[in-house]
DNA sequence: CCGCCAAACATATCTGACAGGTGCGAGCAA
DNA sequence: TTGCTCGCACCTGTCAGATATGTTTGGCGG
């Protein structure tokens, strides 16, 4: 069976859609970021078509992420935003009863791969900014540990996120830190659904602590084969719980 | 006091975000793949702005591609299109000398996973279509051997591609596939940049021949940890190949 | 030289209009 | 009655022109 997207090639592409794949093609082949596309009356005049043809074909470039338009200043292009990414996963998640499991599946398996690449080769940055999430952790983690605090615990979560978002960006792999930051909606929208009322027990939080900072150490000592066994040793006891709280939300639902 | 670009969430939103935003809402919220969404004079009431107001918005979701429309049709809610994310890989791999590296490592990484959940969890269907492909590529890899024949060199490639393929479909991951899938396209991409004129080795193709048979085997058996190894040893040996392919075509370029 | 302001520029949005593709139902033919 | 065709209502594609408002810049006065 051929490409779904055949469908479209029986009928001529509008005058936005060759616009846009023009300007696509433009953007992508001669602009860097933060280049200055031409207004908006200059491409209508080389396109020979409308004001409003050409809003609409930069509109769907903004949509794709591409491009950046602020109201009085021509529009630029644009780093790649993993947003647009994000949009995409959560469609594929909410169509799909089991697309939430699939996602942490992979997320499961590029952690350990990005954990491993950043024991070889993170730099010096990398290995603070993972440093600085883990020091945020254990501070929360301490307010968060005598009584109840739903807003320690809340900063707990959110600084465990960014240490392995950090582990992600430290693997010095832009497509893997591209897709890492894409997965983090559509888990935090579904971890805050599943999670209503929920708290970790005190035991798993120092549980966590201890599995990341093994993580941290192995990296800042380039063990990799250590960074990939930790983090797949954190992510298997973690791997219940999320599961856990997905069912009962689910059930919830 | 400078304005940097951080702060563009804090201007209201335009009109047309306001309606994109909306609808994307109401779409991945209540509208499953193939349900037309009202017409634009409608949604323009219902949000008090203008037809060409609305139609911007739409726009903005078709570039992501949750929108698919056809003149004289209402727009209909489109399953998610990895061509779009395809073209988030592009514009990254082109900003970044070694994006395209970046891409091959997350790709390996990913097969290696996609074959080892393929052998715990193919289908009967997902199994027949990675042999297909097995067939293809021996028929065209027959055809090859016996003297140039540039025609068949490419179908045993695209061949080649639509095994690997096959294989992230049987993972039953369908977040695997669609990054799968989208990764192609970049790849095939830069591959017919950099193999120009180069052909594999006649070596080369019998060896590939029995690597994807061995994965193929490891599948269609259940051996989840012969299909990892399988498929790892396949990439290993493939991957000096691709990397002086492309440093080839990176030092012409 | 610095700071302020108006004009030029650019985008945001609206109104109104017309062309052309789609789909459904009414009416006609077998 | 059944089936087919044709026309009309609906919908999107595109254009022109107009107003509102934000951004940039060059010139003018201090």
């Amino acid at each position: 069976m051929a490409r779904s997207e055949a469908d479209r090639g029986e009928y001529p592409l509008t005058a936005a859609e060759r616009v846009a794949n023009e300007l696509t093609e433009t953007i992508l082949g001669t602009l860097a970021p933060g280049a200055q596309i031409p207004s908006e009356a200059d491409i209508a005049a080389r396109f020979e078509v409308s004001r409003l043809t050409v809003r609409e074909a930069v509109k769907m470039l903004v949509g794709r992420g591409l491009l950046h338009i602020g109201r009085g200043r021509r529009a630029i292009v644009r780093e790649p935003d993993s947003s647009v990414f994000a949009a995409l996963l959560v469609a594929i998640v909410r169509n799909d009863p089991k697309g939430l499991f699939d996602l942490i599946e992979l997320r499961m398996a590029m952690e350990s791969l990005s954990s491993g690449l950043a024991a070889k080769r993170a730099s010096r940055a990398g290995v603070q900014a993972i440093d600085a999430a883990m020091r945020d952790m254990r501070k929360s983690a301490a307010e968060a540990a005598d009584g109840a605090n739903p807003e320690a615990e809340a900063r707990f979560h959110e600084s465990d996120l960014q240490f392995h978002e950090a582990v992600a960006m430290a693997s010095g792999n832009r497509v893997i830190a591209f897709i890492f930051e894409a997965m983090a909606k559509p888990l935090r929208e579904s971890f805050v659904m599943s999670r209503r009322g929920q708290t970790l027990r005190g035991a798993g939080r120092s549980e966590t602590l201890e599995a990341h900072q093994a993580v941290l150490d192995a990296i800042r000592t380039g063990n990799q084969r250590a960074a990939v066994d930790a983090m797949r040793a954190h992510l298997k006891s973690t791997e219940l719980d999320i599961r856990s709280h997905l069912a009962s939300g689910v059930a919830a639902a």
